[in-house]
DNA sequence: AGCTACATGTAACGAGTTACATGATTAT
DNA sequence: ATAATCATGTAACTCGTTACATGTAGCT
């Protein structure tokens, strides 16, 4: 039941941190959670009831006025057992599924201006990434050689996510160059 | 109907340059294509049944002696028209979702070694892809210079797949270097 | 008057994974 | 003997996306 399901272990590992509501979840993984796991607001609500279901987590309503009530949801005792279970299991890197790239193969069918500006656009894309990610860091982060071990685990999503972008816009621009000698 | 769909675009895209079998298909995709689309088998035999019956595709049955029958796929006018249509529109970045970095969030609920020993487990299977996909790069393109349009773009696919690993080895190394402070 | 943020969900569908099925040839 | 390679497929299931549904508060 727990050998895939790799946005429950997401949930939980979020979870084992900090409470939160299905909201708020949805809100942290489209910032820093965003650099190493995604999901839309649907898919989080729906893994939510399931892993409360299976007693994984616990929920506890919260009355508001003026708004809708708040569902916060913690981690249980078993919560925590299945995230060590599946700890100690090898992991297999993420399966790469690049339509840029896939466009890049089919880019001699139509002029190269269509396949130069799309790089261009999706540069832009990984710079503003880049920045969103290292503002994330300076905040949270600012000093470096005075981190706990958590902190520590936190501050390395935030350098892969970092790397990950900076390396996109670095083949965006080597990309562009190759591709503009044309004149086609 | 052809709104997704990118494995269906991967596969007329590669059908553009060759006609393959579902079998040759597969081994293509085990090798280059892995840099920047991932399928297994039975994705890609289900696929080309989809596109054969809505007309992007067409077979030729090739009967062999001694081992089963191929079915060789070549691209039709229909389908180059459905990929100069998807050419043109523009296309989000991958979305990431990677274990490895959700087992860091959770790492301290283990020993140290725990997470240690995986990274070091990942930094190996990266390190062999970039030397595998450095030999197909000098293999087929060893004189970068001289290459048409067509074959800069496969080149960059594979720049691509080369700088993606060659980060990630960069990653593990800094996050061994970081963990490896602790005495836990 | 219309947009964004807050807050939670259901339903249908498309895409990806895993298991099962068949059967000959070649290499160790 | 047994594993790997060649070659094609079906069926069941899980995961991810898109559309739909509902309703208040605050901002411009």
């Amino acid at each position: 039941m727990f050998n895939e399901m790799a946005l429950a272990h997401t949930i939980l590992a979020t979870l084992g941190d900090e409470s939160y509501s299905g909201y708020d979840l949805w809100k942290k993984f489209s910032q820093s959670t965003k650099c190493y796991w995604q999901a839309s607001q649907q898919q989080i609500y729906r893994e939510l009831g399931k892993l409360e279901k299976q007693g994984a987590i616990a929920s506890e309503v919260i009355p508001q006025e003026g708004r809708p009530d708040k569902k916060i949801y913690r981690i249980t005792e078993q919560g925590i057992a299945i995230l060590k279970d599946w700890l100690v299991e090898p992991s297999e890197p993420m399966a790469i599924r690049e339509e840029l790239l896939v466009k890049v193969i089919a880019a001699k069918l139509l002029p190269n201006s269509v396949i130069l500006q799309e790089i261009k656009r999706r540069s832009q894309i990984h710079s503003q990434q880049v920045s969103a990610y290292k503002q994330i860091l300076q905040e949270k982060f600012p000093d470096v050689d005075k981190l706990s071990y958590e902190q520590k685990c936190s501050y390395l999503t935030l350098r892969c996510g970092i790397r990950y972008e900076s390396t996109w816009v670095d083949w965006c621009n080597e990309a562009i160059e190759l591709l503009s000698e044309e004149e086609k």
